[in-house]
DNA sequence: ATATAATATGAGTATATGATCATATAATAG
DNA sequence: CTATTATATGATCATATACTCATATTATAT
């Protein structure tokens, strides 16, 4: 429980959960979405995954990060919490804007494969 | 969220929440209960209350912190996470058994007062 | 009033955390 | 193969946090 609210406890990582619920999406996606360095947006998709809030596939040279399954069914209640909150979080609108502009135009090559 | 995620992101705020479920304390009985030093026992509190997670009234001289009813209602999903999983801290066995000792034995001249 | 006990707080220190830059690794395309 | 793109990671720095000691404040008792 403490190692769930120590990585809950960042803003920038409730801003990439809070992008997450609307759908998976890649580093890159993040960090055009979201306005994060490479690297800090790869470093806080880890730590979430670290603590078993987020899994991740790979989809040829991209990693994809998605809510994980499991931290949804063990943590039920929490995670309601959670989900319901995100959309409050004062960053939500414009981030979720700037992910789908991104995603429309196709950042990181993505369009190639989907 | 942020705030009250940062506030519960740390043991000892965990283990001082871990007992207030089972009745309200004063600072000299959580200080006593979990080894603290005072004015660490007061600070946690103090934070705790400040993230509206407790909330406190004074008997005397003593000053005792309660779980805040409004943060219950108001975050109902998260305080039933949280109640479940307090009690399977592994320091809360331990903390609970101390700090019955230090209530039976009337640790800080509660016992002239209850 | 003074003495004592409980609590809160200012100041300082050590450690943890988040961010960045540069670089390494992994995957694909040509 | 080499070049390119995406991601991960080592090193470093600045800031945040938890803790302690000393002191201030508050409340009670005598």
């Amino acid at each position: 429980m403490l190692e769930i609210f120590r990585t809950l406890s960042d803003q920038n990582r409730l801003r990439i959960l809070s992008m997450l619920i609307n759908g998976d999406m890649c580093v890159c996606e993040i960090e055009a979405g979201l306005k994060f360095t490479q690297s800090n947006a790869s470093r806080h998709l880890i730590e979430l995954k670290r603590t078993s809030i987020l899994d991740s596939y790979k989809k040829a040279q991209w990693t994809y990060y998605t809510i994980n399954k499991i931290f949804i069914n063990d943590n039920q209640k929490l995670w309601e919490y959670i989900k319901e909150e995100l959309k409050n979080l004062s960053t939500y609108e414009e981030d979720y804007r700037e992910c789908l502009n991104f995603k429309t135009r196709g950042i990181c090559g993505t369009e190639n494969i989907h």
